[in-house]
DNA sequence: TCAATAACTAACTAAAAAGTAGGTTGTTAC
DNA sequence: GTAACAACCTACTTTTTAGTTAGTTATTGA
């Protein structure tokens, strides 16, 4: 599960719970499509997320996070926490500074 | 933070608080030596473990983890509990299948 | 009807991470 | 005095991951 996007896709299902493939695009800045489907499908396989296919003809879906994605919610939490607080305590600005993480 | 044995090594000294380097060598199946030291200088670098020498004519150290490192602990647990109950929904018997991990 | 959007896939390249095989310095144990 | 151990380092190869560019199908909106 140590893909560099994964975590990221994690952390918003758990905050949003559905999400559509273009949300993921809009919200993930930097991320490529080949990234993007990649990682769904990896998360997929390994039943941590899941998705409704919402219409066919136009092909229409919805991924959310299945139980055991789910159960990993204090995980997100902590390192979300933990993030911000190092970030904090190092007196960087994110916004300004995300050239460093690019 | 991303290495592959980083997680090993912090979990090891989150529970025995100090550690040489051939204990983790002892206590790491499969991590060559490359990789430890390697490994072991980037968590110094990151501030996430420190060591003392403990002499220098012969060369003898013990690594600890650092304030920073400790603040992690709660993630170390998760996930260790996490994997743990894994592995028995799954009726996954780890020492056997260690070869599945390599 | 033409552009934009949604949800993808595929081919190829570049960069990063890990693995392999060796070498070093200085000890203590036999 | 020779082997074994501790704590490393170096060069090189292989594998894995990520980035780039360019398609594809189908739909709605102007």
């Amino acid at each position: 599960m140590g893909g560099k996007w994964k975590l990221l896709i994690l952390f918003h299902l758990h905050h949003f719970a559905k999400k559509s493939y273009s949300d993921f695009k809009a919200n993930l800045p930097g991320i490529s499509e080949k990234m993007l489907s990649q990682q769904l499908k990896e998360l997929e396989r390994d039943k941590l997320i899941a998705k409704n296919q919402l219409s066919v003809k136009p092909n229409r879906v919805e991924y959310f996070l299945t139980a055991r994605g789910q159960s990993l919610g204090p995980l997100y939490e902590f390192i979300s926490k933990w993030g911000i607080d190092y970030l904090m305590e190092n007196n960087i600005d994110y916004i300004k500074d995300q050239h460093l993480y690019k």
